[in-house]
DNA sequence: ACCCAGGGTGACG
DNA sequence: CGTCACCATGGG
């Protein structure tokens, strides 16, 4: 990897980051494409994403640059970490994806962005969190087009049910009030960052709206426990329809996951998830 | 009209 | 401990 910041543009070389995948795997939602570039918020700022023979992100602050980096992830050797997956299947699933990467995202953001997933699929997941922004964010400027930030925890605390519900939210709606007044009340965000894996998902399953799968999404996308292997309906057929094992207990799962995956299962399970909604695998 | 989507919650055995 | 109806909402 080669880093150089020009003109406000981080280029970055020699890394295998393929946009359409890492922003469209249904790991983040706020990024779009138009015209080859995507565009979106992250960490309070709009940037431009470009492919060409870098990856290039536009504008960044040289003190920001570091920001960056940790975003995409680049302190793992992702092309390390498949080489010493022995899983055949897997390597099979990877081969034309292989500019998968997983973001390290906001905490906050990624609870309320999971929060809404539940019993939802992801292009609504998608425009309602864009309402939310809409309707609470703080307006970003960028080259004279408004976008908006995530909404902050005081912020969502203040909405009401009917507010959220015309946002999209469905039943979440209260899930949502709640858990951000919780996030206030509370140095829950601190604490999860601070604990192992197993104590971290309990806590998190304290937030009103998540449970375990719910939980480990965040985990795997905002607090870097890498081994965290959310089991929605997409993965489980995978397991059963591509690995013909017919297991039903989350602990089941999790425990093939380990033995046949290793520390980083969960970005296995990335993987899994976005070849199986690329092939739209039935079950 | 029914089924599905990155499920969680509460009630009931 | 397990099962199950219910929860909004848009698209197939």
């Amino acid at each position: 990897m080669r880093i150089e910041l020009k003109q406000k543009t981080l280029f970055l070389y020699d890394v295998d980051i393929a946009p359409e995948i890492v922003f469209d795997c249904g790991q983040a939602f706020r990024f779009h494409r138009e015209n080859g570039v995507y565009t979106g918020v992250a960490m309070g700022k709009a940037v431009r994403i470009t492919k060409t023979d870098a990856i290039e992100i536009y504008p960044v602050e040289k003190e920001d640059v570091p920001l960056w980096i940790h975003y995409f992830d680049l302190d793992l050797d992702y092309a390390q970490i498949r080489a010493e997956w022995a899983d055949k299947t897997l390597l099979k699933c990877v081969e034309n994806i292989k500019g998968m990467r997983l973001l390290n995202q906001e905490p906050f953001e990624t609870i309320i962005s999971f929060i809404i997933s539940a019993n939802n699929n992801v292009k609504r997941i998608g425009k309602t969190i864009e309402n939310l922004c809409e309707a609470y964010g703080e307006p970003i400027f960028l080259e004279g087009e408004k976008f908006f930030a995530f909404p902050s925890a005081e912020r969502l605390a203040l909405a009401t049910r009917e507010e959220l519900l015309a946002c999209g939210t469905g039943y979440r709606a209260p899930y949502i009030i709640e858990t951000a007044k919780k996030v206030i009340n509370s140095d829950i965000l601190n604490e999860v960052k601070g604990l192992p894996y197993e104590p971290a998902k309990k806590l998190l399953c304290t937030l009103p709206g998540v449970g375990p799968k719910v939980a480990d999404c965040i985990l795997l996308f905002a607090f870097e426990h890498k081994n965290a292997f959310p089991k929605d309906v997409w993965i489980r057929r995978v397991i059963k329809t591509v690995y013909g094992k017919d297991l039903k207990k989350d602990k089941e799962i999790d425990d093939f996951a380990a033995e046949t995956f290793g520390a980083y299962a969960g970005i296995a399970q990335q993987y899994l998830f976005h070849y199986a909604r690329l092939k739209k695998i039935a079950g």
